[in-house]
DNA sequence: CATGAATGAGACTTCATTCAT
DNA sequence: GATGAATGAAGTCTCATTCAT
């Protein structure tokens, strides 16, 4: 993790960090006042309240985290659709085991606390779950056109496949089953649901 | 929901839709006090803990909800164990629509932060999910003795079904997606990982 | 201890020992009820309230120890009234070494608690006190009479003698000091203010 | 008692005076909280816990009283070592008539509740109790030194003058005997120990 | 910009006591 | 005589938030 540069962005990396690994109710301000050495009052002068600056460490993640995810497909060269539909599962699984923090702030709930009475939280919500989906699509329909992948609905089959894997990343995460041992097995299982 | 003949059942039915709808840490012992006009010492007479109330609420919940699932299918009669498996998805997907409620405390996050330090709640964690998914590999075992099914790992295809329609639900309940508008998608992908 | 006849007796006794051992405050009634098989109500059947069951333990308390250490003195032989001061406090402190508990319950502090505002637990423990005191003051006019002890007030020597081994034991009971290695110097030091 | 200059100071002063007069299971921090005016949330600003708050309370009796009666004893001068030992006596006993408070401190049992799961309460425990007999200890020395005192064992001895003296105060702090009354009687016993 | 003492509402929990059975 | 479910007041403690500096 880079070393902050400010007192605002020290606040924000340690909240991410807790509030991924412990939640949001499990993380008292005071926590993030010591782990920081900025004090309390700092907090809230930086950030509205707690919901605020919940707020601020969602809307970084998906800035950070869809964003990498898009600019390492755009980085990497495919042979084609399918392989993109391919490396795209590939990356979502390699980062949920080098960098399990993010995907625990993704899968933790509090979201859905706090989301249905706050409309932003609400949005960016939304827009990660689509930016995520939506590269998803975007493989499939390359894939379409350069007759790699057979005919199929781009949305219906991207949603399925995201939450597929996402589900298995979630199992995972949660030390309830080696999901990512299946590498090998969703690779196949989408191959079948796409291959012409 | 059937009234409650004992106080302790009242006590129960009220924490189970509370910790469903609102999660854990967003329940007060008073909240539960108050909808059920009970007294709060009498929750504490019949409940070590709040989290002891937790745990007997999640053993409820595994003992109603797989057991009417196996039940469920053990009723029904299939011609096969593809149809098995596609009766399974249709129940599962049912159960969601009807019973918002149950799947609600199934994918609460609460159960990863109590679950690390109660070996009980761990335990019905993993019996609830090896159920689930256990159901899913026995209708898979029966398809591929009776021809109805392709040669396939049955654990492994029983699991990626699981976390496939179970992701679905999750996404369904946070109102992100109408995915059980896809139902027949869903059918039709999983048909396609195991017809023969 | 001897197996209680009586549900009443039972509890009296698990009291006894609860009070001494931990002290008033820092035992339940729920805790004598569990420890004694007998139900919370059944306590309050025979004992007014939790203040009362308390007197009744201290009056217990009071007939055992203060009857059993008169007794034991009448029952023992000794050549004059300074070997009687002597055996006296040899009983004292061979009690604190082997029934710790009843001087727990005598050291412990809540009767000052309790006895400012009710006139019976006052009593009682003047009664356990002069009680004691007064054995003092007796085989000191013994000694007197006898010759084995100079001429000194019975009154305010028995009230010193009964001071400073209480002290001992009480430094010994809260393990600060081993007082009771001190037996011969003890012993020693009160010949010194007796001997003619 | 002085002005609390600050909140901290202020409460800790009436957590001294409750815990002295009422004792600590008797005290709550809400008694506390409304004889300062201070909220009871910065009570646990100040101190992490209520045990904290007592042990802050303990340690400042050890400082004040110890160190107090260190000083008067240097401040004065003594003919030889027995008038010294006597001089302390007497402070002791004044003390006690003119600051009852500070020796209801010390003689409530709470301690011995504490102190067994605690290090640091049984530590200024000892600290006190060593603090004071080492006081009469080193008098005896010096008067054996000089010749006031005949050969004895300090430590023994000085452990016997003090567990006499504070067990009288204790019997007057209850108001069982008017024990201070006996001065004369003390003094002139402790003599009988000591004098060639 | 930043601080940290102070707050008070509300959290979980304990417990002596009551009362219908 | 005996029970144990039920109570509610009171306990300790947490924490987001404020405000004077």
């Amino acid at each position: 993790m880079a070393r902050a540069q400010t007192k605002k962005e020290a606040i924000l990396q340690a909240a991410s960090k807790f509030f991924a690994e412990r939640g949001y109710w499990d993380t008292s301000v005071s926590d993030i006042s010591k782990a920081t050495g900025v004090a309390e009052g700092t907090i809230f002068y930086h950030f509205q309240s707690k919901e605020d600056l919940f707020l601020a460490v969602l809307q970084k993640f998906k800035e950070d985290f869809v964003g990498s995810f898009k600019q390492h497909l755009q980085n990497t060269e495919f042979a084609n659709g399918l392989e993109m539909v391919e490396g795209a599962i590939s990356f979502y699984l390699y980062q949920s085991s080098v960098m399990e923090e993010r995907f625990l702030l993704l899968h933790r709930h509090h979201y859905y606390q706090i989301a249905p009475n706050n409309p932003k939280c609400w949005q960016y919500l939304e827009e990660i779950y689509s930016g995520l989906i939506s590269i998803f699509e975007q493989a499939i329909l390359r894939g379409m056109e350069d007759g790699s992948i057979r005919p199929v609905s781009p949305s219906k089959k991207a949603l399925l496949i995201f939450t597929l894997i996402d589900g298995l990343v979630r199992l995972d995460t949660y030390n309830l089953y080696q999901a990512t041992s299946l590498y090998e097995e969703v690779i196949e299982s989408c191959r079948c649901w796409l291959k012409p």
